[in-house]
This record gives structure tokens, sequence and C-alpha cells, in this order.
DNA sequence: ACTTAACGGGAATAA
DNA sequence: CCCGTTAAGT
């Protein structure tokens, strides 16, 4: 029935059919199942701004969950537009890991955790563990603390604490016992990792009726994005606090669900069918991003992958620009097609902001970097080296980190000497037994030390002077703000002098620290433990901008929930997408998969798809040929702007970059009839006539270098896969 | 005690 | 290539 316009409530004159039936419909469980570009994120703004003005929901009832700190931003931003500054701000509004921290702080004493508790980062854990692998005398070569930290995470996605850890094996039991000790340090740290902010909150709302209680009266209403990449510990956290009300309201996409790998597991929607058998289903299934182009090309990746609900996507942006497959020679040649193809947009009326280039791994991002400098072309990349993993903002917030708790060993044994004030690792050990006997931090063992005496005056003299220092910083974090602490810290330390060697690098880290200290003093009045707690749970994908006009460079995982009129997904190749480390499972083939398809939806007009044919690989120092992606075969030549050059398909034996390759073993000599020499014409198909400078066996392959003209230069083919042949002699 | 060079091993996605 | 570790030099 189409109702006149003016008889529909504001709230839902921008909504179509789909959408208005699962943002009116009674509060009770709801999954919204919702496809790329179908406006999820209007939907749960919308239902929010529903409930709050026609279903008698109080603002302070709401919990909204949503996958980045950046969406949550823009959330709230919406529903203060649409209802007032005051509601929105009454909410609860978040991702699950700043929501858990902050119920945390309010009632992990409960737990036990104290509630000045810091987060430990990648690189907080990474030093916790080998400090337990050293303790239990493990061999770091066998037990690797990375691996050891994985089934850690692993384990505590699905709640398994230390002592429950699930042993079969010797190795089992070697994971077990570094977990228990490794759970004991982080707490004598008071630390929590951002696992233990999901399992500790979980846990809490399991084993304590009161807290429970609290919550499921104070959250009787919630809302959740992306619910396809929860996992357990998130799924029994919000079925611990629906259980009462069951006013749970949640939007997933199956087919965009790409983080198994940190636990997500896309069953919880089976689940929560289960637990919620009154749970009400909406389909959103027309898509406002994307031309139909891209979208057919989305599809046909899509749909070769089993076990998930075929949909109908549709949109009304009939037709479009068919998407654009390029082989490029090396991953430069593949940087200079981006840098060109975006000079040319930047000419036809694109903005630099309007682009955005996607890859697997971040590593990758390099080649693009550089060809983006050399063409003047302003960017801005989205992860690499997190700007709060930088060394030199760590050691800052280490110092920081100290004034709030100078028993956080792990800050402790970061800054002590850095810069370096002749407390070497002798005198640490000194400490470090001190601490020991006297069964308390690193920071007791030294005041002891110091009380103790007999160190020799250079040492003791140092270490006095440290002490004095960072007493003296806990003094002050009452009195200063966090912007005053950190100019004091910084001034004390004279780190300045340190980090500016003169180098470049040494002049960017000191912007680096500049930057922070910009940042601090956009919070003025935040409390220290605010502060800390917010820096360790930033992402990157946060810190984007709409003002920056700049090309954004970032991972296919980081794009998730982005759009962009022009998107390049670069490097479809074997090994790459999917990742070489995925190659033999089907299971994270076909998530790999799903992660072509995220990139693909991302883009509302132009795609283009790049690969290829050789690839440098670290630290080789040739590169290695390269296959393009065995998902390119799943794309219609319909929605192609070229046909593909059949020739250089995917072979579906399984590839394996050379640094994965088994060791060589020794092989009788195979004798292989070279079939280019020196001084041979050639034609090639992309590069045209050139002349062959060498060519050499490379394992079983004939190697052929190879100089083209027209400014094309020297490459280096294999006769077998190169478009190329002899020339008659003259 | 610290700095530097040489070496070897590992290599994905991220709150 | 980048990292951390180690050995030798300041």
């Amino acid at each position: 029935m189409v109702s006149m316009k003016q008889d529909i409530h504001p709230l839902l004159r921008v909504l179509n059919e789909q959408q208005r039936a699962a943002v009116t419909t009674p509060t009770g469980p709801v999954l919204v199942l919702a496809g790329p570009g179908s406006g999820k994120t209007r939907v749960l703004t919308h239902r929010i701004a529903w409930m709050l003005s026609e279903m008698h929901v109080s603002p302070w009832q709401v919990l909204a969950v949503t996958f980045t700190n950046k969406a949550a931003r823009e959330m709230n931003h919406r529903l203060g537009t649409m209802l007032g500054d005051t509601s929105a701000r009454a909410m609860m509004l978040g991702t699950f890991h700043a929501t858990c921290a902050r119920i945390l702080r309010r009632e992990g004493e409960t737990l036990g955790l104290s509630p000045n508790y810091l987060i430990f980062d990648t690189d907080d854990q990474l030093t916790v563990m080998k400090q337990v692998v050293a303790d239990l005398g493990l061999d770091d070569k066998k037990y690797r603390p990375h691996n050891l930290l994985n089934a850690i995470s692993s384990a505590k996605n699905e709640l398994i604490l230390p002592a429950d850890y699930p042993v079969r094996t010797y190795h089992d039991e070697i994971v077990a016992r570094a977990y228990v000790r490794y759970q004991q340090t982080l707490r004598k740290n008071d630390g929590l990792d951002f696992d233990d902010l999901l399992m500790e909150t979980a846990r809490m709302l399991q084993t304590n009726p009161t807290v429970v209680r609290q919550y499921r009266d104070r959250f009787q209403h919630i809302l959740v994005d992306e619910f396809q990449d929860t996992n357990i510990a998130q799924y029994v956290i919000l079925k611990q606090l629906a259980a009462e009300h069951h006013s749970l309201y949640v939007v997933a996409d199956e087919d965009q669900s790409i983080y198994s790998w940190r636990g997500a597991d896309y069953r919880n929607i089976v689940r929560l069918r289960e637990d919620f058998p009154e749970l009400l289903e909406f389909l959103l299934e027309e898509n406002y991003r994307s031309t139909q182009v891209i979208l057919d090309g989305a599809q046909a990746i899509i749909a070769q992958n089993s076990d998930r609900t075929p949909k109908h996507l549709f949109t009304e942006k009939k037709g479009g620009q068919p998407i654009s497959l390029n082989e490029a020679y090396d991953e430069q040649e593949e940087a200079d097609f981006v840098a060109d193809e975006t000079t040319r947009l930047l000419r036809n009326g694109h903005k630099h902001g309007d682009i955005a280039v996607m890859y697997r791994t971040n590593a990758q991002s390099r080649a693009l970097e550089e060809s983006f400098i050399r063409h003047n072309i302003p960017y801005r990349l989205i992860g690499a080296t997190r700007f709060y993993s930088r060394k030199e903002i760590k050691d800052v917030l280490g110092y920081v980190r100290l004034a709030h708790n100078p028993d956080d060993d792990v800050s402790f044994a970061r800054v002590i000497n850095v810069p370096p004030r002749g407390i070497g690792a002798r005198t640490i050990s000194a400490v470090a037994a001190a601490a020991q006997r006297a069964g308390g931090s690193l920071y007791a063992g030294m005041l002891a030390l110091i009380q103790a005496g007999g160190q020799g005056g250079r040492t003791e003299r140092a270490l006095s002077a440290f002490a004095a220092m960072v007493a003296q910083w806990v003094v002050l974090r009452q009195e200063l703000s966090v912007a005053g602490l950190i100019d004091r810290v910084v001034a004390d330390t004279d780190y300045e002098t340190f980090i500016r060697d003169g180098s470049d690098q040494g002049e960017s880290r000191w912007e680096n620290v500049l930057a922070l200290r910009a940042v601090v003093a956009e919070a003025p009045d935040i409390s220290l433990t605010d502060f800390l707690t917010d820096v360790a749970l930033v992402a990157d994908v946060d810190e984007l901008s709409e003002e920056v006009d700049a090309v954004t460079l970032l991972t296919l995982h980081s794009a998730k929930g982005l759009e962009y009129p022009v998107v390049f997904l670069t490097g479809l190749e074997e090994g790459l997408l999917p990742h070489s480390r995925s190659i033999e499972s089907a299971v994270e083939v076909a998530e790999e998969r799903r992660l072509l398809y995220v990139g693909m939806t991302r883009a509302e007009r132009r795609l283009y798809l790049t690969y290829a044919f050789r690839r440098s690989w670290r630290g080789f120092r040739d590169s290695e040929p390269s296959a393009p992606s065995r998902f390119l075969e799943d794309l219609p030549d319909a929605v192609l702007k070229q046909p593909r050059d059949r020739g250089r398909q995917a072979t579906k034996t399984s590839w394996t970059p050379s640094w994965r390759a088994a060791p060589k073993r020794a092989e009788a000599p195979v004798r292989v009839e070279l079939q280019y020499r020196t001084g041979q014409r050639v034609a090639h198909a992309f590069y045209g006539e050139g002349m062959v400078l060498g060519s050499e066996l490379e394992g079983r392959q004939e190697m052929v270098t190879v100089l083209f003209g027209n400014g094309i230069g020297v490459k280096k083919l294999l006769s077998s896969m190169a478009p190329m042949e002899p020339l008659p002699q003259h």
C-alpha cells in the first residue's frame, strides 16, 4: 500500500518499506539481515529514534554497540541532531571493548579487579608473555610468545579460564601453564588485555546476580551492529543482558563476516534464533551505494560461497561504469597504474577524498606510497604502524603510565633506561632480584635496593634520580592535567634531546610526540585513567576524518563499513588474496572471498581490480612470479571493461610463494633447453618488441631478461608464463 | 654502560 | 625487508 507522504511519520519518510518495517517493529528480539549499502546504520539510528520518540523508551535504557568508535561517534551525532543532544548523551554507545572497559571500571572490583586497571595492548602483551616464557624456562623457539598469545586469545574469546584450559597434548599443557602465569602477571601489573575486557565482563554477568540485575535493568534495549563479527564472549554478554527484556536488536550480514580469526563466529546468528525463538527477522536488500555493475560483480563473487543465505540485492543505479581489471608487471607498475589513474580521475573532477586503495596486507602499502609520493598525490595511510604503537609514543605513555601506577612493571622496564641514564642490564637484574625477594613490583624492588645501598656511586645516583622522578610524577598526576603531566615527563626526561638526534626520523618522531600532545590538548579535562583507556582502544579507522582531502590507503579489514566513489582493490593474486596462510583451508578461503566481497561493495561508482604479474616478497632480491587470484575467474565478462586474458588464469593447483615453499630437495639435474638467447629479438603481448639481454635457468624455469622499447625498460620474465615469443632473426 | 654492525629468522588481518 | 639478538668496539 502506498501511503500519502504526509501520513507518514517524519522519522520514517526517508526509509523504504523494508527499512520502515524493521524500524517500527515492536520491541523484542530482532535480526536485521542487511546487505552492503542497504542503509543499516540508518535503520539502527532510526530505530533508536523511533523507540525514544514513539515507544516511551528512555535513552538511559539504551545500549548500542557499534564496530568502531568512529561509527559510534557518527551515530551519536546523528541522534543528537534528530533528538537533541541530551538524549543522545544519556545512551551508552560504543564498541564492545569500550563498553566493557567502562562497565569493568565501575564493577570490576566484584571480580577483584582494581578500578584503575590499565588496558595492555599487543606490545604490552608480548612483553608480558616473553617474561612468562622466560619465567617458565620454556624454549622461545618452540613456544613462541606470539603463538602462545594467540592460543590464549582464542581461549578467552570462548570464555575458557586458565584453570579450565583443555589439555590433550603436551603442547596444550605448556599453553595451559603459560596461560595461568600470563594471567597472573597481567593482574599483578593491574592490566587487562583486549580479550579480558570481554571475558571478564561476560564472566561477571554470568556469576554475579547483583551486577547482572543492575545492568539488565539499565540496558533494557540493546542494539548491535555487525553482529556477524561477534565472538562467543560478546554473544554471552548480549544474551545475559537481554535475558529479561528480550529487546535485542541486531544487524548482520553473514557475507561480510571477516573476523573469524579474532574469534568471531557467525553461528551466533544460529544461536540467536535458538535462544530467542520469538526472533523476528527482516531483510534489507536494496542497495543505495553501488551501481548495478559493481553489485553484479560482487554478487558473482560471493555467490560461489556455500553455506550462505542467497540474497537478491538490487539497486536503482542501473548500469554504471564497467569494472576495470588490470594486470601490471610488478607491484611498482601496479602502484603507478593506480597513481596514473588517480591523476586522471582528479582531472575529471574527482576529489582525492573520493578515492580509496585497498589491499590485503599492510606491507603492500609501501609501493603505493612511493608511487603517490612520486606523483605528488596526497594520501593518508590507515593502519600499518598504529600511531599509538610508535616507539616514541609508547615511551612517553610509559612515563605517564608509571605516574598512574608505578607498580606497572611493563612500563617500568620499558622506560627505566630510556633515554639512557646509566641503568644497564646488570642493575636491572639487581632490581628484578630485589623485587623478587620482596615479592613486589620492580619499582618496589628499586626502592628496596636504594635503601639497602652499596650499589656503587654511579649506579646508586642514577637509580635514586630515577626513583625521585617517578615519585614526583605520582604526586604531580593529582594536580596536573594530562597535558601538563606529559609536558612534565617530557621535560624531566629530556626526551626531546634524546629523540631529536638530527636525523629526519628523529624530527618525525618528535613531531609525533607533539601530535600526541595536541591530541591531549583537545580533551583538557580528561582523567588520566580515561585517557589511558581511550588511547588503548582507538582504532586507526577511528581517526579517519572527512575533512582531509587525500586518497585513503587501507587494508580490506579496515575498509569494512566505509564507502568511496572510487575503489582500487590491489594485489588480487594467489597467495595474497586468498592469502597463502589461508589457502589450504576451504573455510578460510571462503573468508578471503568475503573479504574481496567487502572490498568490492565499498565502491559507489568506479571499481578497479588489479594484480601483478610478479611481486617482491620482502627480503628476496628478485620478485617472484604470481598468478591472478582464483576469485577473478568468477567475474562474468559482462561486468568487465575488457574481456580477460584467458591465458593468465589462476591455475587450480595450489600455488605457494617461494618463502613458504618446502626446502628444495637435491634433484637430478634436469636439462632444459633454453628458448631464448642473448641478442634475440622478441615480441611481448603488452610490452611490444624487445631484445633479450640474457637468459638463465632459475630452478627449472627459464628466466629471460629483456630490454623493451617505448620507455618500458628491462623486465625479467618467465619464458613459460610470459605472453612472449621469439621473432625470426634477420 | 652504551653504541654499532653483523647476523639470523620470520613474514596476515586488529580492538 | 624488518625485527630482535649478539658480538665487538667506544
